[in-house]
DNA sequence: CATATGCGGGACATTTAATGTCCCTTAGAC
DNA sequence: GTCTAAGGGACATTAAATGTCCCGCATATG
């Protein structure tokens, strides 16, 4: 199939260029639907008679309708978007882009997403797809799945396929803290994860920023004591990566801490933890949950990124832990063979 | 790979169209290196200009090269045209058209190469290449080739790859009778197709048109009495088929006669019969070699046809033995399923 | 029920790419 | 030397893609 590949981007080299323009079309009605063309033109960012040109060749082959509520995708589109992405996958060669990073990164296992999430918001529910459909094939029955909040981690619970082909899943938050949004909460995402999978979930309740005497008090409460020791336990560990200043603002550090963990040359967050750009720890979060050396002793772990801005946060990381899966889309894929060139 | 194919084609429905374009480009420039863009168009029947903006890619590909000359195919683009022609082979979907014509003529196999001859004449090569390389599959040592002439045959000798695998083949023209052309005549095509299979070969002198008294004379002269029995144990068959009344033309048959043989039905030529539409014989030319009742004996038959206007006789001869194979461009294939419809 | 919003589709100007046409210089063939 | 056919440049022409605007219509909202 390579071959085949190769041979028609010999003979046609415009190929990858306009399948992946109509792909990308079709995927965003696909997410919007029903759309319209305008809608769907600022979203994407091409013009709105380009959409009309390409959506008419799509409608004649049965791929998307158009009604006056807007453009949908059709059954049979549904089907081909979802073949699609492994077919560009291949056709933009993203395997190799794939062995190139666990080279450099030196990571057991990397998959990369096609699209760029700085372009396309979407490619958010893609990433969210992949790491889902990978944390199935680790899974075993009577496992325990922990799992953080962001929202990344709450795509890939709501992309989680709704089936349980296992037994006695249990899915809990990694860590403590909260963070604004209700949605992305590690509690929220963890309880989500668990319905799709047909699971039981046990939930964290400790705030951020908690002062020390805050933390040994409720360290002491026995729903909390009972977690700690689970977190010990986890089978599949799945967390998103951040960037770290940004992470600081979101859990509302105080200023000049923000300043200091700055100063120090943290550029990465994950599961609570600053990291710098070796991957050398330079703060942690008052919280409980998944220690440093929980992490380095979990036997499956899934860590996933989204956009161009984690770049440096990935490399971070990636220094932690060998034996790690990472997941990502190829805008900061190809950013991260920037960097490190 | 198929499901691929059918994924392309829904997602990008102009592929067929542009590939097709742009690999009759290749092949006619590889048929007819070093070749102008001018003398290309008036060969392709397309524009001028055309030419260039297609040459322009290809040339960036590294597919061809320009020089004063003319334009030149790369080895890479060699490599290209070979692999291509297989591939759109699948992309137009040639194995159901194919698989169709099997059950329609009720032949075990049929074979059908990309392209129409009476579009480009070319194709004759190819379709010599593909029958020379299916005739290679059905060789086993000291097995005796019968070969039969025309224009057709004389591409499957030159087509032919030059090795010798098998040991001791023996090569002989399957019918006396010469024509016009000295590079078709049966003979020159035996010789030719011997050299490249590292065989030997033995020829019959025979003319066209004999009265009863000549050949009966001619029957007695040994080196026939040898070839006829030759014939009788031949392993492998390959013919031409024939539109009767080019073929009766062309073997300078008085034209009372060939009135006669028209009147009788006659659409198909095959080894110097004349065969209606049901495949039934009207007529047989006055010579020495294959009889119908040696032709339906014989193990492994190869019969290949190419253009339109072979369409009938394709169909009549189908009729004649079930257990052969036939070889045809998909111009007069399509054609055929015209007719029958 | 009236209004506002967003839909598809038509129409037309504009831009861009593809194509048609012609001519020029040059390198082999005879 | 002459002639032919080559590629390449230049420019007009055509076709396709795109930008822009408006219209009538359905639906949701108040």
């Amino acid at each position: 199939m390579d071959e085949i590949l190769e041979l028609q981007k010999k003979i046609l080299p415009e190929l990858t260029e306009i399948l992946e323009k109509r792909y990308n079309i079709l995927r965003n009605i696909y997410y919007n639907q029903p759309v319209g063309r305008r809608t769907l033109a600022n979203k994407i960012g091409i013009g709105e008679r380009v959409i009309r040109t390409e959506v008419n060749v799509l409608r004649e082959q049965n791929l998307v309708e158009i009604n006056p509520l807007g453009m949908t995708v059709t059954d049979e589109g549904q089907i081909i978007v979802d073949k699609l992405k492994d077919f560009i996958h291949s056709l933009k060669d993203l395997k190799s882009l794939e062995s190139k990073l666990e080279k450099v990164l030196n990571i057991k296992k990397i998959l990369v997403v096609p699209g760029s999430f700085d372009e396309d918001e979407y490619i958010l529910k893609d990433v969210g797809k992949t790491s889902s459909l990978c944390i199935k094939t680790m899974l075993k029955d009577n496992n325990i799945i922990g799992i953080t909040g962001g929202s990344t981690m709450a795509q890939v619970a709501n992309e989680m396929p709704k089936q349980d082909i296992h037994s006695n899943i249990l899915v809990i938050p990694a860590r403590g803290g909260l963070g604004k949004n209700f949605e992305s909460q590690a509690n929220n995402v963890a309880v989500n994860l668990a319905k799709k999978l047909g699971g039981s979930y046990k939930l964290l309740h400790v705030p951020d920023s908690l002062d020390k005497e805050a933390l040994d008090t409720i360290i002491q409460i026995p729903e909390v004591k009972e977690l700690k020791n689970l977190i010990k336990k986890i089978d599949v560990l799945v967390f998103g990566l951040g960037n770290a200043e940004e992470m600081a603002n979101r859990r509302m550090i105080p200023d000049d801490k923000i300043k200091e963990i700055l100063e120090k040359g943290a550029v990465a967050e994950a599961f609570g933890y600053y990291f710098n750009t070796k991957g050398e720890q330079v703060w942690e979060s008052s919280t409980v949950g998944l220690s440093l050396d929980d992490f380095k002793k979990v036997k499956n772990v899934v860590g996933v990124a989204c956009g161009k801005k984690k770049a440096e946060a990935i490399i971070a990381i990636s220094s932690l832990k060998k034996d790690m899966t990472l997941i990502m889309d190829e805008g900061v894929a190809r950013e991260i063979i920037e960097i490190v060139k």
